[in-house]
DNA sequence: AGCAATATGACAAAGAGTTTACACAACCTG
DNA sequence: CAGGTTGTGTAAACTCTTTGTCATATTGCT
C-alpha cells in the first residue's frame, strides 16, 4: 500500500493534531504546517498528493494561498480540500472558485474527512465541473446556482437549492429524512428529522407556480423521491 | 417502531437519571450501568445499539473502556458517544482516538444529546443495496420503491409494498399467515392472523388491473404463495 | 349439504405527512 | 448601530392515508 502524502495547513494546533491522528489512522502519510510560509518549505521538499487547507490562516489567507498554489505549474495539479468553519453557500462558491477541489465544514468527523479525501484522490480531476441538471422543463445550473423553468428564474432559498440539487442528481430514488439530513445538511448537523418536511414543503412551494411540484414525491413510510414519472 | 437500545455508562446517578429520562422521552430504550464492570454484565445479556460512555469513570476510565470495546469483535461495531465535562480540544482528540464515534460536552441539552444519538445511529447501517425484482412483466424497484407493469406504475400501499417485496424475493414457496406476520410485519407484533388476508386482498386488488393478481396464490390450509407458475 | 377456511367491504383509530406560525440568528443597509 | 430582511429550525394544528378488525359473503372439500 503506497500511502498518499497529505499536507495539512492549519494554524490551530489541536485541530491539526486531531486531523493528523485521524488521517494517519486512515492510512495516510501526514505533513503539518501552521501557515503558508511553512507550507511552502514543505512543498519545496516533497510534493504532497493532496493539501488540506484551512480557510482562515494567519498571514496569507487560505483562499489566497489556494489561488497561488493553483497558479504555480508545480503545484497546480495537487488537489486541495478547504477546511471552513462557515456554512454559507457563498463561502463554498468562493472556495471552489479559488481552485479548491472540495471543502469540508468544521466541525467534521474524521470519518467524513477521510472519505472526502479518498473521493478527491480517486477522481484526480476537479469535481466542481459545472453541470446543468434537467428534469422536464426544470433546469438547475450549478455554476450560477440558479433554477429555472422555461427561461423563467424561480426564487429558491439556499437549503431548498441544495435539496433540489441533490434530488436532481439522484433522481428516481427514495431517500429517508435521515439520509437527506446527512447528504444535504451534512453528516454532522443535529436537526430534527421533521425539519426535512418543512424544507420539502418550501421547495414544493417554490416549484408550484411553475407546475413542477409533482416532481418531489412523498413515499409514505420511506421518505421522499425526485421523479419525472407520475 | 422498534426502539433502539442505548446503554448509559455513567457513575453519577443524578446525571444518569437525567439522561435516562430525556432519552426515554425521545423514544429510546435505556439500560444503565455505573461502571465498566456493570456495563460488561449488561452487554453480555443483550447488545445495545449504542453506548453513551462517561469520560471519567471509577476504575477503568471511560476512554480505556472505549478502546476495549472497540477491540472486541462482539462490540466493535457498536457506536460510542463519549460524555465529557471538559472542553479542551485535547480531550476531543483523545476521545476520537479511543474509537468513540462522537462526543458530547457536559452540560448538554437533552435535545442535543438525542439529536446526536440519532445522527450516529443513522450512519450505522450499510446502505440497503438496490434490487430490481422481476416476475413476468411485474417489476419492483427497491431503490425507488416502485412497482410497475410494462412501464406502467401502479398504486400500492406501504404494507402491500413490503408484502410484495417479500414475496418476490421468496417466490415459489408457501408462507403461513404467521410466517408472513413475522417476516413482513416484524416479529413481536400483535396482529390478528386474519389481517394478512386483508392485505393479501389489497395487494391482489392493486395487481388486478394489470392482470397480475394471479401471482399471489392461496394455498388452502397452509397460507399464501407467490408464483409465476399457474 | 354442511363445515371450515378465505375473500371482501366497511369503518374508526392510529399514524404519517402537510402546513402554518413563530422565534431567533445572521445579514444587510441606510 | 438601529431597523428591516432572510433563512432556519421547531412546534403545534390539521389532513388525509393506512391499518387492524369485524361482520358477512364465498368458496372448497368431504
Amino acid at each position: 500500500m503506497n500511502s498518499k502524502r497529505i499536507l495539512i495547513i492549519e494554524d490551530e494546533q489541536p485541530i491539526r493534531e486531531m486531523i493528523c491522528f485521524a488521517l494517519e489512522n486512515a492510512g495516510f502519510e501526514i505533513q503539518e504546517a501552521a501557515d503558508a510560509r511553512q507550507a511552502q518549505v514543505m512543498i519545496a521538499e516533497a510534493l504532497p498528493d493532496l493539501i488540506l487547507l484551512d480557510w482562515m490562516l494567519p498571514g496569507l489567507s487560505g483562499i489566497d494561498y489556494a489561488r497561488r498554489l493553483k497558479k504555480e505549474d508545480l503545484t497546480k495539479e495537487i488537489p486541495i480540500i478547504m477546511l471552513t468553519a462557515r456554512t454559507q453557500e457563498e463561502d463554498k462558491v468562493q472556495g471552489l472558485e479559488s481552485g479548491a477541489d472540495d471543502y469540508v465544514t468544521k466541525p467534521f468527523s474524521p470519518r467524513e474527512l477521510a472519505a472526502r479525501i479518498k473521493a478527491v484522490l480517486r477522481r484526480g480531476g476537479p469535481p466542481a465541473e459545472d453541470e446543468i441538471l434537467k428534469a422536464n422543463e426544470l433546469l438547475l445550473d450549478t455554476a450560477s446556482h440558479r433554477v429555472s423553468v422555461a427561461e423563467r428564474l424561480l426564487e429558491i432559498g439556499p437549503t431548498e437549492y441544495r435539496l433540489l440539487e441533490f434530488f436532481m442528481s439522484h433522481p428516481e430514488r427514495v431517500y429517508s429524512r435521515g439520509q437527506l439530513l446527512d447528504r444535504v445538511w451534512g453528516s454532522n448537523v443535529y436537526v430534527e428529522e421533521r425539519t426535512v418536511d418543512v424544507h420539502i414543503r418550501r421547495l414544493r412551494k417554490a416549484l408550484e407556480p411553475h407546475g413542477h411540484d409533482a416532481l418531489i414525491q412523498t413515499v409514505r413510510g420511506a421518505g421522499y423521491r425526485f421523479s419525472t414519472r407520475v
